[in-house]
DNA sequence: CTAGCGTCA
DNA sequence: TATGTGACGCTAG
């Protein structure tokens, strides 16, 4: 585990249940309405007369956050003055923003290209870069034209220039020509949503770095390119290595390797894979018979070291047909991420840069493979070291016994994908919508003339020119900073709903679009084959947990989505959307669902080891909907969901909250280590999670009759399977009996039971009992 | 209270 | 024309 909970034990001691869960929130158990509204009273910093007792102190640290914020954000930007363009994009805060802003400088790269005739320098300075961050020249040539206030390039003439700059800093175009989205877009088929795919690229050649004070060395890697025809040659070579540490990368179709992939995007696919044991490289090319025996039998005698395993794995998955290959490997990336969990490296140079580690010599090739393989060496030389730090900082259990464990599972899950029932996709589009049409003629028919609904302008310009609503309801409308324009947010909507329909139209029509974006036409372009096959990145998030992307499917809302927002009286439609249950099942399978019970609450109380709350947990079976029934005076029977859900929200908010502050003053410690030691708990909970699958995925794989189950999804503390019907009951119980073990595993008093539910579709899930 | 991602203005 | 940005929506605990 990343955090020794019994450590935490002892200060936490004094923190009493019964005084978290005092009077004071039995009072303050707002409405839902209420509850809205005092949220977005706080956020939007306006009247609080409804303010939420003691929220001083939340107050403040909210304006701390704040504040360190904006440091964080000045220090990058002393930084990005100073570094080379693949580091500028390293803050804090936008981690994420990598990608896009890659993509970014490569369009103004390519747009500057097409002002004059393109030089070596420009089109490689991304290469250099990595070898040569010590060089003063280049890192001068590269700041001028990558950073876009910066972007200024000698030859260019004035006006170009201007022409560059006013472009760049967008000074004028914001929201000029916000294009209405024509309609057409909506009821685009959900077959046709086919993604674009971009240009193909020119190739780009590499160049060795002529002013980089790193000497250049002449070598020559000893690199066999093996395919089905010379294998036999180097058999007795690769029979040798056995047992010993290689080192393995995937080389992409542009030429670059998996070690300088800030060159590669989506696409580029992967084109071989290379293996290096000592002074040897070998580039296996091709999916034929005899290089995949031979590739199989390389990684599963040896130890495997790498860096973005989880492309490697999809890759022998995919392409290679290697369906159940396990080796062992240890992956830099997640090492690198789990030193820096708050900012984990996005490439190789970064990881290097967190290594503080140098190469010391660089190479002169126009050969993608040599620099693929002088790159493998650099690898090599920075997983001594990572292997040395996280010896260091007691990471390497973590590292070995979960991290690098729950690798093959990922893949396993991204390979497998999830399926989707197309019809019921197409109907529920139908569904959204007709009720879109719907509310669009209300719209038109409130406002008098035909308008675009999406379009901010056109929506201004009936709302406040022609109606003048702002000026009936005596309300100041807030300006939108960059035009001075009246703005046509949802606050200031709703602040209009009373005196005319078209307001509230408008939101709702608003609502549907995005739930329609999001969820069906959002999900609908992320579809190949029928299923979905969502990225599963195991170190983006900060507190350990795993994120899913494209599409982040841990984000499908679990209650059923309401066609209708104001319901009214004569109104019959009231349709009702569940998001959920369009994922099925493949055709003989089922899927199971197993979810633990208020983990991270167990693992307070584990810590805190807090009589009151272990108690609480040990009497109920369902402490969130006991405690709803205490608040509420409501039988238990009567709880519904929605209210279960609403008292969970405020335990773990008061939990968190008043755990935070009472830990300040208990620990007298600032707020930043209170906030720590909160963290911690996070982290533990997303730990035991991940052990969760560790556990029962290999539960799942010794047991003997074998069980078909494949793990689809990990919603945090959800874990969801596919399971043939045949073996569902078995699956279940050693699913169960896994989970709950893995408590004990790693020595927690308190136990931790597991909600097991099946169904054909992830809407309806029934419970199992057993 | 915390952490994600996606959409929109 | 396409991008960056912050607010807010959903999720999870």
């Amino acid at each position: 585990m990343k955090v020794n909970i019994t450590e935490t034990t002892d200060t936490c001691k004094k923190i009493n249940w019964d005084d978290m869960l005092d009077s004071e929130l039995l009072d303050t158990i707002p409405t839902n309405k209420e509850l809205k509204g005092n949220n977005t009273i706080l956020d939007k910093g306006l009247h609080n007369k409804n303010v939420i007792h003691e929220n001083t102190g939340q107050k403040r640290k909210s304006k701390n956050t704040e504040l360190k914020v904006k440091k964080v954000r000045s220090d990058s930007n002393e930084e990005i003055k100073q570094q080379v363009p693949t580091e500028t994009c390293k803050q804090g805060n936008n981690k994420n923003n990598h990608f896009r802003k890659q993509k970014y400088t490569k369009a103004i790269k390519n747009w500057l290209s097409n002002l004059e005739p393109p030089t070596e320098d420009i089109t490689d300075l991304d290469n250099i870069v990595n070898d040569s961050k010590s060089s003063v020249d280049i890192i001068q040539q590269n700041t001028h034209n990558s950073h876009k206030e910066k972007l200024v390039i000698e030859k260019t003439s004035k006006t170009n220039k201007k022409v560059v700059q006013a472009q760049l800093a967008n000074k004028d175009g914001i929201m000029k020509f916000s294009k209405p989205q024509p309609n057409a877009e909506d009821t685009k088929n959900i077959n046709e949503a086919v993604e674009t795919k971009p240009k193909e690229k020119k190739v780009k050649k590499f160049v060795a770095p002529i002013k980089s004070q790193i000497p250049v060395k002449d070598i020559t890697y000893e690199l066999h390119t093996l395919d089905e025809d010379n294998l036999d040659d180097h058999r007795e070579g690769l029979h040798e290595i056995i047992n010993i540490e290689i080192i393995a990368v995937l080389i992409y179709s542009n030429g670059f390797c998996q070690l300088n992939s800030h060159h590669t995007d989506g696409t580029c696919t992967p084109d071989g894979i290379i293996v290096n044991s000592d002074d040897m490289f070998y580039c296996f090319k091709g999916a034929g018979q005899k290089i995949k025996e031979a590739l199989k039998c390389l990684l599963e005698n040896n130890t495997v070291i790498c860096y973005g395993a989880q492309n490697i794995l999809s890759y022998l998955k995919t392409h290679l047909q290697m369906d159940r290959i396990n080796p062992k490997i240890y992956d830099a990336k997640i090492g690198a991420s789990l030193l820096e969990p708050d900012n984990p490296p996005e490439n190789f140079s970064d990881v290097q840069k967190l290594l503080s580690f140098s190469a010391q010599y660089t190479v002169a090739t126009e050969c993608t493979l040599q620099k693929a393989a002088w790159y493998m060496s650099l690898l090599k030389q920075c997983w001594a070291k990572l292997y040395a730090m996280l010896a260091e900082d007691n990471l390497w259990k973590v590292f070995v016994e979960i991290e690098m464990k729950l690798l093959p599972i990922i893949a396993g899950m991204e390979c497998r994908g999830l399926c989707i029932d197309m019809s019921k996709l197409k109907s529920m589009e139908e569904v959204l919508l007709n009720r879109m049409k719907a509310v669009e003629q209300q719209c038109y028919k409130a406002a008098g003339k035909v308008f675009q609904i999406n379009s901010a302008v056109q929506v201004r310009a009936i709302l406040y020119d022609e109606l003048q609503l702002d000026a009936k309801c005596n309300v100041r409308i807030r300006e939108t900073l960059c035009k001075g324009a009246k703005s046509t947010s949802e606050t200031m909507l709703r602040s209009l709903m009373n005196e005319h329909p078209l307001p509230k139209l408008i939101m709702e029509y608003r609502h549907l679009h995005k739930a329609h974006a999001t969820f069906l036409a959002g999900i609908a372009q992320h579809i190949k084959d029928g299923v979905v096959r969502p990225t599963w990145v195991q170190t983006a998030a900060a507190t350990g947990r795993i994120a899913s992307n494209n599409p982040n499917l841990q984000a499908i809302p679990k209650a059923p989505f309401d066609c209708v927002m104001f319901p009214e009286a004569g109104d019959t439609d009231n349709s009702q959307l569940m998001f959920r249950s369009i994922y099925v099942s493949r055709p003989g399978f089922s899927l199971v669902a197993a979810d633990f019970r208020h983990v991270e609450c167990r693992v307070f109380a584990h810590a805190a080891a807090d009589a009151g709350l272990l108690r609480a947990l040990a009497d109920h079976p369902d402490l969130f909907r006991a405690l709803a029934q205490h608040w509420l005076k409501k039988p238990e029977a009567e709880i519904v969901p929605e209210e279960r859900e609403r008292t969970k929200r405020l335990v773990y908010a008061s939990l968190y909250g008043a755990g935070t502050r009472k830990l300040m003053e208990i620990l007298d410690v600032d707020y930043q280590q209170a906030l720590q030691v909160a963290a911690s708990f996070n982290s533990s909970a997303a730990d035991l999670c991940k052990l969760a699958m560790i556990l029962s995925e290999e539960q799942l794989r010794t047991s003997s009759p074998p069980v078909d189950a494949h793990l689809l999804l990990q919603i945090h503390d959800e874990l969801v399977w596919e399971v043939n019907d045949l073996h569902v009951d078995r699956a279940a119980a050693i699913i169960k009996q896994a989970m709950e073990g893995c408590g004990q595993w790693c020595g927690m008093t308190v136990p931790l039971p597991v909600a097991i539910s099946t169904g054909k579709d992830w809407g309806s899930m029934q419970t199992l009992e057993n």
